[in-house]
DNA sequence: ATCATTTTGCAAATAATTCGTAATTTACAC
DNA sequence: GTGTAAATTACGAATTATTTGCAAAATGAT
């Protein structure tokens, strides 16, 4: 936890940026929730001007430090591999309920594999795998 | 071509909504195009009215005739796997050069597998690879 | 504490999306 | 084809989301 929000801020300052309160508190409610939309950011953070919330969405997304997902019909951001344990999602298109998938060795290694073929250096990458969830189909 | 738009017709007509002129319009400029956003669907329409466009991109959406994909910072649009082949994304983070990758086994058998141990039924899915190119790696 | 610089908050501008409604178009029966 | 009911469109207006300019406040280095 307290370990989190230090390599956070040395990761702003590497990359000359200040860790000023209103970026702490930010990825506070990154660390907080799975995921979050723009409106769900600017509620939780009713203090902060929404400007500064978008500024400092676009600043952490350049940065790596979360990445933009979609799920189901909307996009929210989480918390990139950097600062969380990467997963995929199931996203049920009906009820809208997100499963949350652990690491898969085999989509990973296919991805390494898939990357060296392309000579393309994969920094991150997205799975959402959407449909009917056992309730709702 | 004809084909697919015939059966676009009748997938329209399965589910209850009219095959209108704007809507065989749209779909079109999907058949057109690998992936177009919000904005360049309008600027593709200049004679149809941007609600009308609007309107009908979410059809399309809940219909599974297109589906959202995220390219980069950008989210846009193309032809679900009910008309067009599947495939996923490698996007350059820098350039943001998108290569389109062929259906891959391994990873459509992993989605089938984790899929049915959720006891989820997948509709469609997507992946997106970010990275960099060779070019700007 | 002081200074140069970055960042924030605020207000205003711009852009994106949604909504209400009258006019048009569609599918279908004749 | 013509007529008809229902769906869809265009248009304008209203809302909502995002971006921008700038003065004031906060930051990190000295």
């Amino acid at each position: 936890m307290q370990e989190a929000i230090s390599n956070f801020k040395d990761h702003l300052k590497k990359h000359g940026h200040f860790a000023t309160k209103p970026r702490v508190q930010l990825f506070k409610v990154f660390m907080r929730h799975q995921s979050m939309s723009m409106r769900e950011l600017i509620e939780a953070l009713p203090k902060q001007d929404k400007s500064s919330v978008y500024r400092n969405v676009d600043l952490f997304e350049k940065l790596r430090v979360i990445k933009k997902v979609q799920l189901g019909w909307k996009y929210k951001f989480e918390l990139s591999e950097l600062f969380h344990e990467h997963h995929h999602h199931l996203t049920c298109l009906a009820c809208e309920r997100v499963i949350a998938l652990d690491e898969d060795l085999v989509i990973e290694q296919e991805i390494a594999r898939l990357s060296y073929r392309n000579r393309f250096k994969a920094l991150e990458h997205t799975l959402e795998i959407r449909g009917l969830c056992t309730d709702c189909k």
